[in-house]
DNA sequence: TCCATCTATAACCTGTTGGCATGGTTGCTA
DNA sequence: TAGCAACCATGCCAACAGGTTATAGATGGA
């Protein structure tokens, strides 16, 4: 018996919840799964899962063979790769997850300059707002927004996310004057759901001075294109991740307004299961995109 | 291809030095082994055995890859079969290596107890003075006698084995009077290789003073029962294992002379290599035969 | 130079494994 | 309660992987 593929089917199902599941991931068939857990099980003489018609459930065995196994194919699978990449050679596959604002506009850039690098990696890159489950998912890094209080997730904080606010030349010509943020309420607004408070408020800084605005925007999306695209169309004023809008600013087709208040910055990080191996590619890329990602405009240390 | 059996060969091969043996080893034949290393390498692209005709060497890349899956199928074993265990049926292979002395008269009694328990577990029970390697010859558990200086082996001490100065009563009325050690040189004497010095000296004590005495012992042997052998039938006076003697000493067949003299005692090892997983055959095994020998007439503690 | 020992290769065969189609079970839902 | 959807198990068939035997080639020692 092949006892590689066995364990890996099993520990798949195990972290899918579902052998249909787990035979996806493997690019096999959904009976193939079955049959490799099946001779797993009639070699240990032991009841690995529970079946149970919607889904499984390890036994306490099998609870058992997962902790053990688990570990040591990733350690099989890596210290292979890892030989493999030796010889210059970084290869293997490469689960990527990542908000989609920034997966949009930096992420894909950045995936394509390593591919360019290493040809031999194939990446699969997954842009999702939700936050992700790496086990579940499969995943080998994944990109996070926010504060996480996730333990067993081994985090590298790559910088703040700066916010500022911005409108098109249009807009202001068109609109009361920003003076001050108190003004903010008489404006068109248009912000991420993300920025705002469930009651609406908005929370500024003016050097040490916090200031809290409550608005009531024209536009809130979870969208980033879809807010840049109005800020640019002149259907308000609002806030903008400073990465998202830096070419706009540059070339004009919008304006930072309020220049003397902040937006509270979001952190964002690298996050990885702590496996006992980090494969090469794995390994490498995080590098690689820290690197890059810190040079961003509008990603700042602190 | 099947990652496990692959790794498997690659890693007896490493340890044998030799495909062929690796072969003998996993009962496979000499090119099923060869075929296997072969797959591996094509697998990661590098070459991982130095062939050289008479023996083969690992790459750095397979030292490397030795290390990483070594311990790595190690665990999968191990967690494999305590699965199995848990059932109560406490099974696999127990290679065992023992001194020949304590490994016929003891050791084969304990065995077969323990297979009595355990009758699943296929034990091979190797009997040699040599030192075992354990890798090498792929021993799970190895009982040892006299201080080891052997780093990466696991040791735990079972006890000291005490020798006695004996002889048969028919000896002792034809032969000089034993009043005291000085006139052992006037006796023939009988011992094994280990306990003289290489000049030929026997190291006493009496009390805590300790004596030398010079011998030209007209039998020198290493096998313990021609030792025994040799002093039942009247041959001379020499040192026994306890252990080996006391039916002998019971039934007046041998009796022990100049009793104020103490035998140097040898400890009894029991020795295995530390691999991540001690496997429950093992481990059983392991528990099953200290508490054994440390019951037996011969073994004290100290 | 021959021999012993070890590895590589070729040819062949068997057994396992994976896929497909299908049937059975479970839990949700209308 | 009945129907549906999702999931796992099983039987059958084809293909390939992995095993063995036989043989050739290489290397170090006597």
């Amino acid at each position: 018996m092949d006892l590689t593929a066995a364990l890996r089917a099993f520990v798949r199902t195990i972290e899918t919840g579902s052998m249909t599941a787990a035979a996806r991931d493997l690019k096999l068939s959904q009976p193939a799964v079955s049959k490799l857990v099946r001779n797993l099980e009639t070699h240990t003489r032991t009841k690995l899962l529970e079946r149970n018609g919607r889904a499984v459930h390890p036994t306490e065995a099998g609870r058992r063979l997962y902790a053990g196994s688990g570990t040591a194919l990733a350690t099989i699978d890596g210290t292979l790769e890892s030989i493999r990449s030796e010889q210059g050679d970084i290869s293997g596959p490469l689960r990527l997850h990542c908000p989609v604002c920034l997966g949009e506009t930096y992420l894909c850039g950045i995936v394509a300059a390593f591919q360019k690098e290493h040809p031999n990696v194939a990446v699969q890159l997954t842009l999702e707002n939700q936050p992700p489950d790496l086990l579940k998912q499969n995943l080998d890094v994944a990109f996070r927004m926010g504060e996480l209080d996730d333990q067993g997730l081994i985090q590298t904080r790559i910088g703040l996310i700066t916010r500022i606010l911005v409108a098109s030349p249009e807009y202001i010509e068109r609109a009361a004057p920003l003076t001050d943020v108190s003004s903010l309420r008489d404006h068109d607004t248009i912000v991420t759901d993300a920025v705002l408070s469930p009651s609406g408020i908005l929370k500024l800084k003016r050097g040490r001075k916090s200031v809290d605005v409550a608005l009531d925007p024209i536009l809130k999306t979870n969208n980033a294109h879809v807010l840049v695209e109005a800020l640019r169309r002149g259907q308000g004023v609002g806030t903008a991740q400073t990465l998202l809008v830096s070419d706009d600013l540059a070339e004009g087709r919008l304006v930072r307004v309020l220049p003397d208040y902040e937006v509270a910055a979001t952190p964002l990080h690298l996050t990885y299961l702590p496996t006992r191996y980090m494969r090469p590619a794995v390994r490498s890329f995080a590098d690689f995109s820290l690197q890059a990602l810190r040079k961003v405009d509008g990603i700042v240390q602190g």
